[in-house]
DNA sequence: CGATAGTTTGATATCCTTCAAAACCTGTGG
DNA sequence: CCACAGGTTTTGAAGGATATCAAACTATCG
C-alpha cells in the first residue's frame, strides 16, 4: 500500500523529485471502498479519473439477460482509464472486486499534470498504452484459445502484473476473486472454469486456496498459453518527448 | 476518397480553417498498398502513425500454430494507433484487407499537432478513445455472445461505422473481406461462419454478394445482438480542453 | 450453529470444430 | 471464347468442447 501507484509509474518513466512529489500529492486522499461496489456506472458522464492504490477492481460490460463480461481487471498501481475525459459518456462500468482503495484525479489535476509534469504525463500515457495492449492480448485470448489455455494465459498475466508491483510472495499471490468472476473474465461458465481448475491442480500446475493462488509450474503455464509477456512492457523507458 | 480522414475528424471535433489546412497537409501524400500487405510487423519498433484514407485494414495477433486473431478492423477515416510512439515495440501487426491508401504521420508531425493544433489533437484523442471503446465492445462480443449474435453485432457495427463516413449506399456496403477473415474477427471457424451466414440469408436478414453486404433487416440484427451503438460516439462534441 | 456464498459433482444437450470433398467464382492465357 | 488454376464458398458426417440444470457439498461468518 505504500504508494504502489508511484512505484508502478516509476517502472515506465523516469521521475524527478518534483514529479514524485506531485504524484504523491495526487494520491494524498485515497477513498476506501468495499468489495463489489460500483464506482462508475455504464452510461455515466465521466467525473474523474480513478487510479487503484490497493485491492482489485474491474471494468465490465453488461447485457440485458444478466450476461456480463469483465473487460479488464485492475490491480494495485493501475489507472482505470485515462481517456475518460475524451468522451461524454463512459461505455463500461468500474467495480471493485475486493475491498479497495481508490485515488480520484480531477479533470483539472490531469490538465495540470499534462502542462507542468510532462514526465508524469508521459508515464500515464505509457500505462494507458500498456493497458491497451493488454486488452488486445485478451481479445486474442478469447478469440483463439480454449478454456485451458485461456486460464493459463490469465494466470501468467496476473503473475507478471502482480510481480511488477511486488505483490507476489514465493510463487503465490492474493486472488480475491471467485470462480464465477474468473468465468466472467474468460467468457466461460463457472462450472467449466471449475473443471479446468481441477485439471490444472491435478496436473500440478497450480494450487488454489480460497483467496490465493500458488503457481507451481510457471514454465508449463507459459508453454500451454504460449504466453509472451512483452506486451506488459516492464522494461525501463528510454526517452520521452513533449 | 476525398478526405475521409478530415470528414471523420470533423464528426468528433470542431476544426478551424487552419486546423483543416493542417490535416489536409498531413494527408498530402497517401501511399497506395495492395490487399494483404503487412504494413507493420508484430514486434517492430514504431516508425510512424498510420491513418487509413481508403480501403480496409486490420490489426492482428498471431500465435505459432497458424492461429490468428483480428483484433480490430479499420475502415476509411480510422487512425491505426495513436499510442504507437508511447511504447518501444508494437504488439500487433497492421495489415491491409483490401487495396488501400495510407497516410503516414511522423513522430515530429504528431508532436507539432499536439502543440500547435490542439483541436486536431483533441480529435485524435477522441478517435482513439472511440477505438478503445470499440475494442472493449468487441471483447464483450467474443466473451458473451454465440456465433449468430456475434456476426449480427459485427454487421451492425460495420454498418454504423461506414455510414458515419458516407460509405453505405441504400442498405448496402462494400465488404472486401473473405469468410475466412470474418472467422478471424469473430474467433470462429470459417465453416461455421459460413453456416451462420446462410442462416441469416435464409431468415432474410442479409444478402451477401462477393464483395458486398446488403443489410435487409437492421432492426432485427440489432435486436439479435442487443446492439447499442452509442460506443461509436458520433455525436457532435461539446467542449475541448488543453 | 445455522445462514449464505462459493465450490464441486453428474448427466445430458448443444454449439462449434474438424476433416475432407465438392461446387463455385474470377481472372488469365491460349 | 474456352479451359484451366487458385482461391473462396458450400456440403456432409462425426467428434469434442463447453453449456445447462440441478443437486450436494464445503467454507465462512455472524
Amino acid at each position: 500500500m505504500p504508494d504502489l501507484l508511484l512505484r508502478r509509474l516509476k517502472t515506465v518513466a523516469e521521475l524527478s523529485g518534483e514529479d514524485e512529489a506531485w504524484v504523491t500529492r495526487l494520491c494524498a486522499k485515497p477513498q476506501a471502498r468495499k468489495a463489489g461496489e460500483v464506482i462508475v456506472q455504464q452510461g455515466e458522464r465521466p467525473r474523474s479519473l480513478f487510479m487503484l492504490a490497493d485491492g482489485w477492481a474491474c471494468h465490465s460490460v453488461t447485457l440485458s439477460n444478466e450476461r456480463r463480461q469483465i473487460i479488464s481487471y485492475l490491480v494495485p498501481g493501475d489507472i482505470c482509464d485515462v481517456h475518460v475525459f475524451d468522451l461524454e459518456v463512459v461505455d463500461f462500468a468500474l467495480r471493485t472486486l475486493s475491498d479497495a482503495s481508490l485515488v480520484s484525479v480531477s479533470r483539472e489535476q490531469l490538465a495540470e499534470t499534462a502542462t507542468r509534469y510532462p514526465q508524469v504525463a508521459w508515464g500515464l500515457r505509457r500505462l494507458t498504452a500498456i493497458s491497451g495492449a493488454t486488452l488486445r492480448q485478451w481479445l486474442a485470448n478469447l478469440g483463439m484459445r480454449d478454456a485451458y489455455e485461456r486460464l493459463a494465459h490469465l494466470f501468467c498475466e496476473m503473475w507478471f502484473r502482480l510481480e511488477a508491483v511486488g505483490l507476489t510472495h514465493g510463487g503465490t499471490f492474493d486472488l480475491p476473486v471467485t470462480q464465477e468472476q474468473l468465468s466472467e473474465m474468460t467468457g466461460l461458465t463457472p462450472v467449466h472454469v471449475n473443471r479446468v481448475l481441477q485439471r490444472m491442480r491435478r496436473e500440478g500446475l497450480i494450487a488454489l486456496a480460497t483467496r490465493s493462488l500458488a503457481i507451481h509450474d510457471l514454465e508449463a503455464l507459459r508453454r500451454i498459453a504460449e504466453f509472451d509477456g512483452s506486451y506488459l512492457r516492464t522494461t525501463a523507458p528510454v526517452s520521452s518527448d513533449a
